[in-house]
DNA sequence: CCCACCATGTAACATGTTACATGATTGG
DNA sequence: CCAATCATGTAACATGTTACATGGTGGG
């Protein structure tokens, strides 16, 4: 099962029902920080999803007269949801940061340190945020990403943070916070 | 200029001449533990750069018979290069991790947990090892990128280790090591 | 000499990115 | 009522994944 198979899925046992559409809005609200889907994606693996007998497909006609395609989850579906969940996957993320990459081949890391810091302070502050607002009441799953990608922010704050007063200079090291 | 563009240019400038297939061997052994790129895509970049007049082309017969295309950076090619490297990127990263995604939608995340960390810890393991072996030689740009690595997993043992023996029950929380 | 693996690619298909299209709704 | 935006998609093209092809090379 494709991770978009997955995501298409697990929305669906949350919401009952939802357009492509709407499953694109949700998957950008909830999981939009660490993991991106592309809508044109979505469409794709609904209908996929649909002729393989997972989803359920009907089409509505709104007052007013568009209409959209609306799917839910059949027994089949939620059966390959549950199925899926238990297996364990013992893939390693990459970092893949177009910053990192420049770093890589030589850049000077100044001034990419002061960008980055500041984006990556905006994004911690953004789950922060979001972590305040929670009042215990949500899914444990969620809760725990959002403490990964807290973690990680913060990682990546020291990382530029070391690097934005670095001269570049002959000198390949410097006393950094590394352990 | 796309990110495969750019390691293309970078890795020709260090190697100074090189087939497709040699840049797919050395862009697995440095950059591969941050950022993976298919063979493929090396070999329509490589096409597109000589098209575009970054690189300059040569066809070479290896003794035996068997031929392959040698590319090397032009002048404009190094210039193209030079300025890419003055860009600044504001882009975060993901951390588009498939583990991540499960333990999102509701997986128990103990054996999850148990795999998760088992990978990191040997990741780490490899990492450090790079990093004790270098005698001080390599270029900073690498050496950052190692150091970036290395924080960010221990980031994730420290994550997953702390899941490895979560009950998977009805309290959503648990004391953490999250400050 | 044969099998396995390295070197060197090409091709088919899946996924991701970006642009376009079009009907409703709403703020000015 | 016009422009912007939301809702709802389709399509074109770029990139990534996976399978296949084929010539040399080295070990048993």
């Amino acid at each position: 099962m494709t991770p978009t198979a997955f995501i298409v899925l697990g929305l669906l046992e949350r919401l009952g029902s939802a357009s492509p559409y709407e499953l694109k809005q949700q998957a950008t609200a909830t999981l939009g920080n660490f993991w991106s889907t592309p809508h044109s994606q979505i469409y794709r693996t609904t209908e996929a999803l649909a002729a393989a007998g997972l989803l359920a497909v009907r089409a509505e006609t709104t007052p007013g007269g568009r209409g959209r395609t609306v799917y839910s989850l059949t027994r089949k579906g939620r059966r390959a949801l549950a199925t899926e969940r238990r297996h364990t996957a013992a893939d390693l993320p990459e970092l893949r940061d177009p910053a990192l990459l420049r770093l890589y081949f030589g850049a000077d890391p100044a001034p990419l340190a002061v960008e980055q810091l500041a984006a990556h302070r905006r994004q911690l502050a953004a789950y922060e945020a979001r972590r305040a607002q929670d009042d215990g009441t949500e899914p444990r799953g969620p809760w725990l990403t959002l403490r990964a990608g807290i973690a990680h922010e913060r990682e990546w704050i020291k990382f530029w943070r070391d690097l934005t007063g670095a001269a570049d200079g002959h000198t390949n090291r410097m006393a950094g916070s590394d352990g």
